[in-house]
DNA sequence: GTCTATAATGTGATAGAC
DNA sequence: GTCTATCACATTATAGAC
């Protein structure tokens, strides 16, 4: 619709995703990229303007979909369901599509993040989701709490080691334990 | 005792840690951490061959006490009271001189650190630490819940945004969020 | 133990042909 | 839409004086 490119931006999306993942942000050249999609460094020049840029049109769709789910929160009380439900609505926007893949390199290349404008947006609405999800019970333990249930939704993908496991039963168990933490969040007495 | 120097190499790891976190380890150049401390490149070079020792004598003694209670711990029982004093032993050595900030550059530079010899085994220690604290129920929610426990002590240090909290007050809460998610493992029915 | 000087290489980015 | 050629600069690392 808006390219008449046969899906050449979508394959450098793709591939930079993989190697930002896999070796990381800066340790990832434009050279290395073009190599691997057998085309030239200019090539990728024409689709993006730089290279922070890829980083932006990765993370862009994902940003968006984070805004409608803090606006979604925001409009609902605060209590356990809407808890329970925002968290489910977020792992369930999380296994779709590349967006865990999205996640995971964001998660594993925060510092050098920070320099960059999409990972500053990222990072504000990772805290944002945080305090939506502790609404109404500011303590420590309570934001904590609703750390590690993003934290459980994230990781489920690489700290479950299960032969043969399924997407859907790493999301069942991912939400199973974020439940019994948000379920503690609200019960102001400690201890 | 092994060297004249005035403790430069000290200096040296000091402010190559807090640039390397605060950037990002590739973000970093050895000009930057020479110039910030009134050297030159040269002098970086007398005192580490090349800048990813900079990282292993970073990490080394790190390394030495999770080994330390990697081992003690597979000698204990695999009872909810030893997985309780491991994660209370592991945020004890966590809260305790600059290990907090070895720790968070370690997690924030997973990807980079992957072809570092030091990550490699950091990530070896973190995943054999993480077995220890599930021995027993090896089910996906435990692997979890044990991944989770170890996150909640590194995550109390950022994720925890209280006006003058103090370092014990934050292991304290870290612990006790721990402690919960610890005495789901080894119940084998899930819910 | 720290310096100057420099080598050798890789980087992100641009200009302009086709 | 992709190419060749190149720029300007930063990087890690080394050699050798003091």
């Amino acid at each position: 619709m808006r390219e008449t490119t046969g899906g050449t931006r979508q394959r450098i999306q793709a591939v930079a995703l993989e190697l930002f993942t896999e070796h990381g942000y800066e340790k990832t050249s434009l050279r290395e990229i073009a190599e691997r999609l057998g085309v030239t460094k200019a090539a990728l020049y024409y689709h993006f303007k730089s290279k922070d840029e890829i980083v932006t049109s990765l993370v862009d769709d994902r940003l968006r979909r984070m805004d409608e789910l803090i606006a979604w929160a925001a409009d609902q009380p605060p209590t356990l369901a809407t808890r329970r439900a925002l968290i489910s609505r977020y792992a369930d926007s999380m296994f779709a599509g590349d967006l865990p893949q999205v996640m995971r390199f964001f998660e594993q290349n925060q510092t050098v993040l920070k320099s960059l404008v999409a990972g500053q947006q990222m990072r504000n609405r990772m805290m944002r989701l945080a305090h939506e999800l502790c609404r109404g019970d500011e303590s420590p333990a309570a934001q904590l709490r609703a750390a590690l249930t993003l934290f459980a939704v994230h990781s489920s993908w690489f700290a479950v080691r299960a032969p043969g496991i399924t997407d859907d039963e790493r999301k069942r168990i991912a939400l199973q334990v974020a439940d019994e933490l948000l379920a503690k969040i609200g019960e102001n007495g400690q201890g």
